[in-house]
DNA sequence: ATGGGGTTTCCAGTTGCTGGAAGGTCAAGG
DNA sequence: CCTTGACCTTCCAGCAACTGGAAACCCCAT
């Protein structure tokens, strides 16, 4: 299998592709051509790193999960470790992300929006810490 | 007033000081012997940096927050379009991060994290999609 | 043989800093 | 006067996870 058929059937880049066999998630073969040329292991690892990034684990968190997923006597437990650690990294980004978003929308409603100068948006910044 | 004065009364680092120079959000005087002579507006400018950056704007965002700042003429609307449409963007991600953690706090619900191999968390980026 | 699509490699850029090395400066103490 | 230590300077490299682009090779169809 081409690179390109493996990216429509894994959705991702070709470059990402390329990228993750550089830092070594992935080892395809290689064609007479020089071609990569991906067996269906190989595809599956891919998918499977798919999904581990769009659910915001971290490429080394993906290295282990995918060391974890190919072991077949892996515990349960650490790979459970390593969702818990990312969860609530995740849940931190959201709260502080709440607390921005809440900051801004107070300031972006009080704020008139014409075409004169006032504007409690940038007297905050400008003044008190804008926690 | 040195650049670790400045670090102190406005909380950032001098590395990111000297960075904010080099894109040029600050321009500080030189002293004699080459030091940077920071003027009060300069840390002025510094600190509305520092909490804009906290609040979540881009360099770029920043760049022209301050020049709007520094405009008398300004218009109100230019600053709260540059803050709807950056909390606009804050409002993605946290509903980008809650679809994760929804999904990734179920997953590891239900991972039993003993020491044995079957593992729902792993299941599930081996096999369908994880959205 | 030519054209258009694939593919290869490599290098650079993105964002916003941060770490480290090598060196100049300054004030205090011996 | 010399040293020590805390500053300060510049420059270069690296982080994460790609992405864009250039130059070149390959394959298939006309």
């Amino acid at each position: 299998m081409n690179i390109g058929e493996v990216s429509q059937h894994t959705g991702l880049p070709p470059k990402t592709i390329r990228y993750y066999e550089d830092i070594g998630l992935v080892k395809p073969l290689r064609d007479a051509n020089g071609y990569r040329a991906f067996r269906e292991s190989e595809m599956h690892k891919l998918s499977f790193l798919g999904r581990a990034r769009t659910l915001g684990f971290s490429i080394e968190d993906c290295r282990n999960l995918l060391a974890l997923w190919e072991d077949k006597n892996r515990a349960s437990a650490d790979v459970r470790t390593i969702a818990e650690e990312h969860l609530a990294q995740i849940e931190a980004k959201i709260s502080g992300l709440q607390e921005m978003r809440d900051t801004l929308s107070t300031l972006v409603h009080n704020c008139a929006g014409d075409d004169r100068p006032d504007c409690p948006i940038l007297k905050t910044l400008g003044t008190a810490t804008a926690s």
